[in-house]
DNA sequence: TCGTAATTGCAACTTAGTCGCATTTAGAAT
DNA sequence: ATTCTAAATGCGACTAAGTTGCAATTACGA
């Protein structure tokens, strides 16, 4: 992962993919920050835009069967390096992926392994004091129980 | 990984690893427990509290050459439902282990991968509010930033 | 010391994810 | 509109973390 790139895309990325949708200029603004939107690269991110919850590049590849799985998964690397979308781990066998809106966590059930979205969030990443860090702007946080099914 | 045991052991492993070290009685605790330390066990466990930092299952094989690799993930697995160490994701290739002592979270730098432990936590987890969950007794909190040295 | 259940070592396997390379595509230039 | 080129895709082979089945070994109570 170039990380020059990583800090620009970051920078650049100021609107949600939301807003961008709803722009209908998608592949303008695109080329405008200097990226390529091709149709794997847009299916994807609809499957992504779509779904209401976190889902793996696996979950992904099954609703886009003629899309190769090198392409789904250079691609979500791609749009985790733009920023647009967030790599997330949540203990599984593999990771997730979300559009990048709304600051949030998750929930997880350490039986059935659902997941749920929860908006608690009082972390301020620029707070954390560290002698060895020149920043730090990121955190992941998620949570971990038992659901009321699994009891 | 059986979800009873799990709730059994994390209620039993109300000291940590370091009182039990200095009791010297591991193996008599172990029993009472209803656990069984074996050599590679010990050996496991004796690189995991002698170490400052997590660490991977690789980096503790090439510690103990004479035990097999599987031996190493069961152990892990094993303690790990037993509580009495934690398995960690810092985005790397592969999950950490460290003693599950002093609750603490993690800074890990994009670049490089150093990892720096940092005591900051103020997440009471029965306070997040769920109406799917009818407990949530565990998170995961970690920071990504750049460290000094990769600016 | 013996017997048995649990643990280990070994080797084969699984699976998420990566890589090299030939083919195709997007978009700029003509 | 057509051509050109760099970038993206598809394909298949590969890697590496982690798992599994099973025979050999070990822990530990009787």
């Amino acid at each position: 992962m170039n990380t020059d790139e990583f800090e620009i895309s970051k920078k650049n990325n100021k609107f949600g993919y939301s807003s961008l949708i709803r722009m209908q200029g998608i592949p303008i603004l695109f080329k405008n920050l200097g990226y390529t939107l091709t149709k794997p690269r847009e299916a994807i991110l609809k499957v992504l835009y779509e779904s209401k919850k976190p889902l793996t590049a696996e979950q992904i590849k099954s609703k886009l069967s003629k899309i190769d799985k090198a392409t789904i998964y250079r691609t979500l690397e791609y749009f985790t390096e733009f920023r647009l979308i967030l790599k997330i781990d949540l203990r599984g066998d593999s990771f997730f992926y979300e559009m990048n809106d709304a600051h949030h966590h998750h929930i997880v059930c350490r039986k059935c392994r659902i997941i749920e979205e929860i908006e608690y969030c009082e972390l301020p990443n620029p707070m954390i004091y560290s002698k060895k860090f020149s920043f730090i702007n990121e955190h992941s946080l998620e949570f971990y129980g038992k659901c009321k099914n699994c009891v």
